[in-house]
DNA sequence: ATCGGGACTGAACAATTGTGCAGTATTTCA
DNA sequence: TGAAATACTGCACAATTGTTCAGTCCCGAT
């Protein structure tokens, strides 16, 4: 009773996905509840019923989105065949599999992180936890030039990333689609491994 | 009499003023009349009066910040003393002079950027277009490795930049104080230069 | 002195938005 | 089948917000 059919949700269910959906868009503010309650064909007063309040319904749109969210990292390594795989392989599949609900996540992580709420910070510090602990190691194992600065460089490669995620509205505009398209978010995940291993600068102008 | 002295300015200047100051700390929407009116001690009717709208307002405001935002960069370089200044020195100073206002420009702007303005999107890409032109001409030069990936460089770059500005407000939050702070600042586009002049990469481990 | 125009005020207004609630429909369980 | 619980409706309400406007204040020109 508790499992949302994808096929046939109940009034809850469809008022998380599509408030998940409009937030993601709009973002909070901007989506009324008349809007959320309209988009999902169902009366005003349900959101109040199941969620207390438009703040209620936007912590169970929260939930939904860290379990989305979950599900499509998590979903890194696909189920029969591993080791053999090329890496870009991989990637490319799992672009693939998550053409459909990525863009709408990313997007959601977008506002999340804009609106500047604790939840958005904790977001935000979660992410420089994993970066800063995945550049300490490189450290340690002494993959990390000597002169480069300990403190920015997790900042920078998140800066990289995230801005990936927080300008790709703009990057649609200039480009004429999104950064997460199939052959561009490769190009822009080939870029930014080139770019931290070796900078831009060609050998005899470099230093 | 259109010279608005900063000293005692007149209920217009002060309007524009104050909003400039709360749009950047809360953003357009979230600022309502008469907070505007309120901390500029007028009425609320003289909005309407001089700007005709909340968005006359705004326009007007724009305007302003185009205006502090080029009397700040254009400011880059000192009156006397000149080619024998050591450029970290330069740098030093300029912060110096804009402690107060930089800031407030960079809140702005931060704003402008993430409200998905057509406005917005005219700073994003003459942005783009400065630093792409940049790009185009290091490479012209032979400045550029040859893998490099001449369209996604560029917006690297932007976002290391738009991403100190952006997420300034974490950073405040992770590290106690503004990457825009003296020290801070100077250590960011030191290791903003080192990235994308060598990568991060120690030599054995880097290719 | 006074007349005119612009700066300025603040109460009133309409539109929007989140919420409360009384009532109805539907499901669940004995 | 019947009754209780739960899902759901939609109108009414209060609060907020941008805008309007009739009127006041003040300064410069005649």
């Amino acid at each position: 009773m508790v499992q949302g059919r994808r096929d046939n949700p109940d009034g809850r269910e469809r008022l998380v996905r599509t408030a998940f959906a409009l937030f993601a868009e709009k973002g909070f503010d901007s989506v009324t509840v008349r809007d959320i309650a309209a988009a999902s064909s169902v009366s005003v007063g349900l959101i109040n019923h199941h969620f207390g309040s438009k703040d209620g319904l936007r912590e169970a749109v929260d939930e939904f989105f860290i379990a989305q969210f979950e599900d499509a990292i998590t979903d890194a390594a696909p189920q029969g065949l591993s080791a053999t795989q090329d890496p870009a392989e991989l990637i490319d599949a799992w672009i693939e599999r998550h053409a459909e609900d990525w863009p709408t996540i990313v997007a959601y992580f977008r506002r999340a992180l804009l609106e500047e709420s604790d939840w958005g910070f904790s977001l935000f510090q979660r992410f420089y936890g994993f970066v800063q602990s995945t550049v300490m190691r490189m450290d340690a194992a002494g993959q990390l030039a000597p002169d480069v600065d300990r403190l920015w460089l997790p900042f920078l490669m998140m800066y990289l990333e995230l801005g990936t995620m927080v300008f790709d509205p703009y990057i649609k505009r200039v480009l004429g689609r999104s950064g997460y398209d199939r052959e561009l978010w490769q190009r822009r995940h080939r870029a930014y491994m080139t770019l931290i291993r070796r900078g831009a600068s060609s050998r005899r102008a470099g230093g």
